[in-house]
RNA sequence: GGGCGCUUAGCUCAGUUGGCAGAGCGCCGCCCUUACAAGGCGGUGGUCGGGGGUUCGAGUCCCUCAGCGCCCA
């Protein structure tokens, strides 16, 4: 096992040299024969591989890297694979900007399709129309670039993933994968289409599910309206006045004793003069305006909900371009819908308003100024309107039936933080709608579906034409459902395609099936299936990981994963969380580069699992000192200029004798047991603590007590017994810090494991085994930890005299006087020896005498310096 | 409005069944010491957010208030 150590051992270049060997070796490749329960799977988060990368990216991978990495060592065939998420809007937007095309299903595919642009259109040149399958195509073109940025990061930082598992979410196997989980949906009744009320962005022009909204605080103004309920009148405040048109009711709460003897009879509405119902339901608000609501469909998310539950008929005004319909609502008079449509039709939101509050003060029916308010208003988490509710036809996942099913799939994971759960729980009984999965965009999994096109060419939504799975992933805009040609395409006795796409959670839903194969490579699948983690940011909680959720549960009545890991944010030195707007913050790349990837893995695994983060280069600086030290300290046992144990005899079981040794591996059996623990419940940022801390202990106070004694100044045993617990403190500590700092973890063992076994070229630390209690108690089961510390202590005593004498640490004691209780006394009696030497003193010189302890509680220490 | 998290040294944070307040950084000082000067050693530094309670004993458990943040209405 002869080993070589550098002249002089530096973090510089490690990063290279490993990743590159790493990959030669196929260290990290997954093992395919391993069975199921020696498996340890992990559902990776893909990350957009578009714009540019973040510190963030470095910090929440690094984490699940760190568990990764123990697993591995702890015997466990890890399979860690990467996605790459380059389906939705953000790369819609890129590929549009990039080759200068725009998405149109309405075209055929185009084998020979050559881009117009590579890298921005020139200025005047139109977008040229292209198939979807053409855009796909140029979309996996574009990102493939990304990708390989985003890969040698990920590499240069140490991920430990798999590289020969990859996949994207809008390749073939993701398409595949996502129609055929869709097509078994719906044939199990779980997916189903439907015309419904649905939130509707006018500016994107899609619809959005509930999950994709925010709250913003948005200025209003409350306009009391005049209603008539025979010959009184009747108050209603409302914020959306131009909807009047579209009420179909009015209603209070049940107990509102003002208007019991309203309930059940009808009022007018003013303008329109429209009869409509005065109902009560428990969401109507006393306290709010006069205690009595409009119900107009459809203004706010509460309007669909009464609508529904007091089964209200639709008198819908609002159209998909966020204009009033030009054709009035049914119910009107004859006056009243001339009126509508001379004032209103075509108008958008807010003209109507504008128009409206004119009819109704020409009219005497709006009583005083409209009253200012604030008040929090449903916008698209991307959108920049407030989003309307309009009657569409969409597909859906039944959510709401299962509810109480996906409540007791949540409490069956392990949540690391478990906190975690609550919001999860409160997600899903919140819900208040089925997952709208069908998104009105260009680009995205196609729906695999199509419709029967009757005599008249009317579409008929009743008669989906389905494609056998074998023919999956297919493209309805330019493939043909079974039985029909192309030529049949929007013709009548034809078919159409449906023409929406997945929203990018229906497949992103769908991770774990799509990396392990399911369906695909059944061996692959009975080997990971359910994944072990799911690692993912705590925001996306009620996104991604409700919906993967739902789906393990209604595809394969299972759970995805047993343990999910929320990691936190990334601040900013302000607190605010890290995003694109600051732009003074460093690359990853260049912080790799600067710093090191153990310096920035030590920041990231410093900070324990769901507790957001500062940015902190300071703590990447100390996470490079500790590397600077592993290096040096190992070093020291290992290499020339120190002990150059590297090429010494394996330790003998037995050989450590030393009072102060036994100390030593004693604290560190407790130490081993300690990392371990922590590592099995996911606290990595625990481990490297205690790791930590021992460490500079081993290093500031063992280290310098033995060395003398290492040297072989003393004889031949006590070198023995010093030199046998340096190696294994060593090959302990190296393991315990390979998940976190796996380059110069590699590098040391590299120096005195330089040979590889089972086919390999080297020996990796990161497939060496992870340390256990058996092991380390096995070399001093019985050692007093107290040694150690006692002795410890009383070295800095004599530190402490020579730093405030002025004098160098080299400098002699002529006489070190310990004075404190026989307990104590006996335990730095075993380690005096040691004492002496690292003192700069004879045994004879020191002096233990029993009597009471110092001020402090620990022994009183006296020292004389030696004069010169 | 509801829920969750956080509040400990100048800064970033540990503190595991309740038992003498900790680490690193910063700051001050000393030291070229044969693993390490991009280093080492030593020192300074805190009414544990406020108030109340339980207890022999509370940073830790309970109540309450405040501030910050997040999630959801």
């Amino acid at each position: 096992m002869a080993g070589t150590v550098p002249d002089r051992p530096s973090l510089e270049g490690l990063e290279a040299t490993w990743a590159q060997r790493w990959e030669e070796d196929s260290t990290y490749r997954f093992d395919r024969s391993a069975p199921r329960e020696q498996v340890y799977a992990i559902d990776t988060p893909p990350p957009t591989a578009s714009g540019s990368l973040h510190v963030g990216h470095v910090f929440s991978y690094t984490q699940t890297d760190a568990i990764a990495r123990y697993q591995r060592m702890a015997g466990k065939s890890v399979f860690y694979p990467m996605g790459w998420d380059d389906n939705g809007l953000p790369t819609e937007r890129r590929v549009q900007a990039y080759f200068g095309v725009r998405c149109d299903p309405s075209l055929p595919y185009q084998a020979d399709f050559v881009p117009p642009a590579q890298g921005g259109l020139a200025k005047g040149r139109d977008e040229v129309p292209v198939s979807r399958p053409n855009f796909v195509e140029l979309c996996e073109r574009l990102t493939a670039d990304d990708e390989k940025t985003f890969e040698e990061l990920f590499r240069r930082l140490g991920l430990s993933v798999d590289w020969g598992h990859q996949y994207v979410t809008i390749g073939e196997r993701a398409q595949r994968a996502s129609q055929r989980a869709f097509l078994r949906l719906l044939a199990k009744g779980d997916a189903y289409s439907a015309e419904a009320p649905t939130l509707w962005d006018v500016d994107f022009r899609t619809a959005v599910a509930q999950a994709e909204l925010e709250d913003r605080t948005r200025d209003g103004a409350y306009h009391r309206l005049v209603f008539h309920a025979g010959a009184d009148d009747l108050l209603i405040d409302t914020t959306r006045p131009e909807l009047l048109a579209a009420c179909v009711a009015v209603v209070a709460h049940p107990d509102d004793a003002r208007f019991s003897h309203l309930v059940g009879a009808a009022v007018t509405t003013p303008v329109f003069g429209v009869e409509v119902p005065f109902l009560t339901h428990p969401l109507a608000q006393p306290d709010k305006g006069t205690g009595v609501a409009m119900i107009c469909t459809f203004g706010d998310v509460t309007d669909v909900v009464w609508w529904r539950e007091l089964s209200l008929p639709v008198r819908a005004i609002l159209g998909r371009d966020g204009r009033l319909l030009a054709a009035p609502p049914a119910g009107l008079s004859p006056t009243a819908a001339s009126l509508y449509s001379s004032s209103l039709a075509g108008r958008s939101v807010n003209q109507a308003r504008a128009a409206m509050v004119s009819l109704l003060q020409e009219a005497g029916e709006m009583v005083g100024e409209p009253e200012a308010i604030s008040h929090p208003v449903k916008f698209y988490e991307k959108g920049t309107r407030p989003l309307e509710i309009v009657t569409s036809r969409q597909w859906w996942i039944r959510t709401l039936d299962h509810r109480a099913d996906l409540v007791a799939r949540g409490d069956s994971i392990r949540w690391h933080p478990p906190y975690m759960q609550g919001r999860y729980t409160d997600w899903v009984q919140g819900l208040n709608s089925d997952w709208l999965i069908s998104r009105q965009r260009f680009f995205g999994v196609p729906f695999p579906v199509w419709y029967r096109l009757d005599a008249e060419g009317n579409l008929d939504h009743g008669s989906v034409l389905l494609p056998d799975e074998s023919r999956l992933p297919v493209d309805p805009s330019t493939d043909v459902p079974d039985g029909f040609d192309e030529d049949q395409r929007g013709k009548p006795g034809g078919f159409a395609a449906d023409p929406d796409v997945m929203d990018t959670w229906a497949t992103s839903s769908l991770t774990p099936q799509i990396a392990g194969g399911w369906e695909e490579d059944p061996a692959l699948w009975a080997q990971v299936w359910p994944m072990d983690l799911r690692p993912q940011g705590h925001d996306i909680i009620r996104t991604w990981l409700f919906s993967t959720v739902v789906r393990a549960h209604l595809e394969l009545d299972s759970l995805p994963w047993t343990d999910t890991a929320l990691s936190g944010w990334i601040l900013d030195p302000e607190r605010k969380k890290m995003g694109k707007s600051k732009g003074n913050a460093m690359t990853p790349v260049d912080l790799l580069a600067t710093l090191g990837s153990d310096a920035v893995r030590y920041w990231a695994c410093s900070a324990r699992l769901g507790t957001d983060t500062a940015f902190d280069e300071g703590q990447m600086k100390i996470g490079r000192k500790l590397a600077t030290k592993l290096l040096n300290a190992s070093n020291f046992v290992l290499g020339p200029r120190g002990l150059g144990l590297a090429s010494g005899a394996p330790l003998a079981d037995g050989a450590v004798t030393d009072p102060l040794d036994r100390s030593l591996l004693a604290s560190l059996s407790t130490l081993v047991g300690d990392a371990t623990a922590a590592y099995q419940a996911y606290d990595y940022a625990r481990a490297l603590e205690r790791t930590e801390s021992f460490f500079w202990t081993f290093c500031d106070d063992y280290v310098e007590l033995v060395k003398s004694r290492a040297y072989g100044e003393r004889d031949a045993a006590g070198a023995g017994s010093a030199r046998a617990t340096l190696l294994a403190t060593l090959s302990v500590l190296l393991r315990l810090f390979a998940p976190v700092l796996p380059f110069v973890a590699e590098e040391v063992w590299s120096w005195w494991h330089p040979n590889g076994a089972e086919g390999r070229s080297f020996d990796s630390v990161h497939r060496s085994a992870w340390p256990e209690r058996p092991e380390t108690d096995r070399l001093a089961a019985d050692g007093d930890a107290a040694v150690l510390p006692a002795v410890a202590a009383v070295l800095a005593q004599v530190r402490r005299a020579k730093t405030e004498a002025g004098r160098s640490l080299k400098v002699a004691v002529s006489s070190l006087t310990v004075t404190g209780p026989a307990d104590s006394l006996a335990r730095i009696a075993a380690g005096a020896p040691d004492l002496a030497a690292a003192a700069g003193t004879t045994l004879e010189a020191v002096h233990l005498i029993e009597g009471p302890a110092g001020p402090s509680g620990l022994p009183a220490v006296a020292v004389e310096l030696a004069e010169t």
